[in-house]
DNA sequence: GGGCAGGTGTAAT
DNA sequence: ATTACACCTGCC
């Protein structure tokens, strides 16, 4: 199988292109929530990968990576990216189930990441009682002072034995408050060994979620995030504030669940495809949440404006 | 300026 | 097994 055709150097760096199906959409798979260290903007997401800052853009049934360094980085960024999931079959399952037939057309396209472990791990312990500029933030902030330089203004991610040697102070100040401690007991984890996180890639759901559960700062959501983003095991339902209402509105006719019961509802309606049903969950249920917010906060200009007017 | 934001750990029932 | 509470910090 052809992956990528290389060639057409430029300064801007080596031009790799991927061959994409439909329904793929890669901004919706960068933006909705899997990975905080995208810079997604006018249809163009910059960020690293394999040691290299890279650009893509997604036209017309291929996508553009400028800046890969090897050839066999094309195959490894197609699977990072979800490019050889068949995403056409998997929302045709979906659209079995009723809510997200109705759903799928403003949500189409999202795969799930395949993302590196570690990052994914500190990622999502980050993510926890947190917004989502000030992760990202306190991720960028961690990779700016603990990462190495690639490029003039591009940091890989900090590495474990990196952040185990790490005063709690200097994490602190990557704004990671009370999580700073928990960041650097899993760097010491997997820096001495205690906790390989490729490891867990051979083993199964139940088995890799109790090994996750050991782990300080990983509850049940985040250890679903990092089994879904990182390790792609399909039964994984990650149930947050937004899904969790979301499950309770449009499946179960409003009334108040707790998030075991409706991680096992989904996980018995959807099986090995309930990782893609949250995603599409999630990304319409803060799509909504968001316009209500733009809305809200456009009330409150024109409000301050008629106050304006009137002085 | 008080409350909120992709939950988790801990203590108490 | 379930429930209540504290928690860093930037932002509106």
């Amino acid at each position: 199988m052809t992956v990528g055709v290389r060639g057409l150097a430029s300064e801007a760096g080596v031009r790799t292109v991927l061959p994409v199906a439909p329904p793929y959409d890669l901004v919706r798979t960068l933006t909705c929530g899997q990975a905080f260290r995208w810079q997604v903007e006018s249809g163009e997401a910059r960020g690293i990968f394999a040691g290299m800052p890279v650009t893509l853009r997604q036209r017309d049934g291929q996508l553009d990576a400028v800046g890969l360094a090897l050839s066999d980085d094309a195959a490894r960024l197609a699977h990072y990216l979800g490019l050889d999931q068949p995403l056409r079959r998997i929302e045709q399952a979906l659209a079995r189930d009723s809510v997200l037939r109705r759903i799928l057309p403003a949500t189409t396209g999202i795969a799930l990441l395949r993302q590196d472990p570690w990052e994914c791990l500190v990622s999502f312990v980050v993510s926890t009682f947190n917004n989502i500029p000030k992760i990202e933030l306190t991720l960028d902030r961690l990779a700016r002072a603990f990462g190495e330089r690639l490029a003039e203004t591009a940091w890989a991610f900090p590495r474990a034995e990196r952040l185990a040697r790490t005063g709690l102070a200097d994490l602190r100040r990557c704004l990671l408050g009370y999580r700073a401690p928990y960041v650097r007991a899993l760097a010491r984890l997997v820096d001495g060994g205690r906790f390989e996180p490729d490891a867990l890639a051979a083993l199964a759901y139940a088995e890799a979620r109790d090994r996750l559960l050991r782990l300080p700062g990983v509850g049940e959501k985040v250890a679903d995030c990092v089994l879904l983003f990182a390790y792609g095991k399909g039964e994984a339902f990650p149930v947050d504030v937004w899904v969790k209402r979301a499950v309770e509105r449009r499946y179960l006719k409003g009334k108040p669940a707790t998030v075991r019961d409706i991680r096992a509802f989904a996980q018995a309606r959807f099986g090995t495809l309930a990782g893609y049903a949250q995603q599409h969950l999630f990304y319409n249920e803060r799509e909504q949440g968001n316009r209500g917010t733009r809305e809200r906060d456009r009330d409150r200009r024109s409000r301050a404006d008629r106050q304006e007017e009137r002085r």
